[in-house]
DNA sequence: CCTAACGCTGACATCGTTGTCAATGGGGCA
DNA sequence: TGCCCCATTGACAACGATGTCAGCGTTAGG
């Protein structure tokens, strides 16, 4: 804040002793300060300077608390970008993040953990949304690579993710998060999906149900692959005819799920027990249910949990995720493959959880219709 | 994806006519390519790559194919820092968001709405959370200008933003979302946070309510205290003396409202309304009516929308903020004032809206207590 | 037929920083 | 006293791109 009492009001002489007017020394200055005005305020090369920036030693204490004094006064903030493109190790210390969405609840907690563990290293995060939309996909991983990050945690909707193999040639780790990567090999973190809609099923069928319904995802994702499939080779175990069993896909919001539930109810033989394989389908699926006031008669099991899904009535049954998890191990992952880790690419698979709240314990009741 | 027919396999004459050896040309490289490399295996200068490369004029059509196709099979892409060094507009095409947490509902919506507006301008988003700590806000705002951000979107947490103030000068857009600045003139854009209070108050009043509970966030926030003023001038205007009217501040948590709210009934005289002034507040404040089993006849009307509020019984009455709106308003003044808008800094304001749902309109009744 | 103009192209300096290296000077040790 | 060593420092090139400018060949106009 205060200014340099001695060098303020008039130029400057550089340490070679001419005098710069070129370089206005003013903290008040509309340019923006490089080096070589903290340098030539200091009075000092900008070698020195970058030494002290960047807290080298070999700087003496007078030297360093004059550049220090220099560079507060002009508010100086070094430039990442051109110190990065000389430098050796050649990082941006920036990560590329790709979700859902970012105002979905599951990818706000992985970015959030994302985001805590790269803080730790003094690492921004660049967060986009997806949409399931493989051009934008493609779209961000490019604006990502052009910025040159360091590593990127990616949630994908193309089909095949070979256009990323020559950068994963290049030593960028990538750590695939929520979906496995397909046509690539690396890093992935993904929930167990399968013992987790297996699971959701297992729990309806124990109380009673053979009548389920499975309302999930576009079937192009693999994830949702996944989760259908748990769900049917469930039934196969308990000896319930799966081509009976209603499967609709192709839900990717709330608004999509909560008209097929309503069609499902309007229906011949309509469910007894539905499981969601997503959380805004969850959603839909618990509006249709009040708006047809069977949500005190048809069992749910959504899978990942649902904002204030333990305050609804009936209590939302989920099969959680972890998604604070997920986020901290593909962070994690990425700094491990920053720091050297040549090991073979991993598949983190984190465990679900079910929660019993109230939805997925009702039993079979015939549709009163 | 296919390599160049003819170039691919040996080292390549440059323009010159001289072969290059030292530039590896193999797609299947380690390396990253740069322009140069691009230009040697294409045969051709540099400049004329960078010409291609950003759609300049004046660049023959043959010589755009081979350009293309040299790039394509190193699978280039270019250096967005490197350029921005050089050229003269300076503009780095990124954005740095801070918010109170990426994980929360508000700051995901509008998270959302600025990405959307930035990515119509090809503009990537650093995004962070703040956490109401003000060291953490100015390290985050410090990793952005670092990385040379064209703008700013900022919740803040400090006192005063006076340290942003050489930032402005050079001409930095920053628009502050959700909090005004202090200390400091800038473009802002929050919800009216006084009217809306005021407007949840005199709603609860006007059910019968005179004993009136305000539960907020800390009152070093000046949006909290806008909302504090607004509950407050409002019981002053229905002739209830404020005095009497328990105020409890300093909670930034779903658990922290928790316990305030199960400590307030277990006072004398607890309220037969509450005024929640924030969505985890909000939350808090449910979970305990629930525990207390007062959840139906305790009257509540949070600020700010809680996640399927709608749903829970009784529906969650709120004044409903507009965050999507509010994301999008704030990254069109950055980019208005990117593309030169000189007019002076603007106060953006946007309506709330009372949105009844059952919570807010329980009448009085006094405590079985 | 000469010249001006234009389209196309590449050499070179430059952006703000860091790596390399050499120069300086003072202190310790023989 | 003399020499070596080390701490301190700055000049300079380089990172990957773009702005400037000059040079080339071709075409249009007089």
């Amino acid at each position: 804040m205060t200014p340099l009492s001695d060098a303020e009001p008039t130029p400057v002489e550089t340490a070679a002793g001419r005098t710069d007017e070129s370089l206005p020394v003013d903290a008040r200055s509309r340019a923006r300060p490089t080096m070589r005005h903290v340098a030539t305020l200091a009075g000092v090369g900008v070698k020195t300077v970058s030494r002290v920036i960047n807290g080298e030693p070999n700087v003496s204490a007078a030297t360093i608390e004059r550049v220090m004094r220099a560079a507060r006064s002009l508010d100086y903030e070094p430039d990442l970008h051109a110190g990065n493109l000389r430098r050796a190790d050649g990082r941006t210390r920036t990560l590329g993040l790709l979700v859902g969405s970012v105002d979905n609840p599951f990818a706000g907690a992985v970015h959030r953990a994302v985001e805590d563990a790269a803080l730790a290293r003094g690492v921004a995060v660049f967060a986009s949304s997806l949409d399931d939309d493989p051009e934008r996909e493609q779209a961000a991983v490019s604006a990502f690579l052009r910025r040159r990050v360091d590593g990127l945690i990616l949630t994908t909707a193309s089909e095949d993710q070979a256009y990323l193999a020559p950068e994963l040639r290049r030593g960028t780790p990538v750590v695939f998060v929520d979906r496995q990567p397909a046509g690539v090999t690396s890093d992935s973190v993904v929930s167990d999906n399968t013992a987790g809609a297996a699971l959701a099923t297992r729990h309806l069928i124990s109380h009673g149900h053979r009548r389920l319904a499975y309302l999930g995802d576009r079937h192009d994702i693999r994830t949702a692959q996944e989760r259908r499939r748990g769900f049917l080779d469930e039934l196969g175990r308990a000896g319930i005819a799966t081509g009976d069993a209603p499967v609709v896909e192709g839900l990717h919001d709330e608004e999509t799920a909560r008209l097929a539930t309503l069609a499902l109810f309007d229906a011949d033989e309509p469910p007894t027990a539905i499981f969601s394989a997503q959380n805004l389908v969850t959603i839909g699926v618990i509006r249709a249910l009040r708006e047809l006031d069977r949500h005190l008669d048809v069992a749910l099991v959504g899978f990942d949990d649902v904002p204030l899904g333990d305050l609804l009535v009936p209590g939302v049954t989920v099969v959680a995720q972890d998604p604070h998890a997920i986020g901290r191990l593909a962070a994690e992952r990425v700094f491990a493959r920053l720091d050297g880790d040549e090991s073979p690419a991993e598949r983190i698979i984190v465990p679900t959880r079910l929660v019993e709240r109230g939805s997925g314990e009702l039993p079979p009741r015939v549709s009163a219709r």
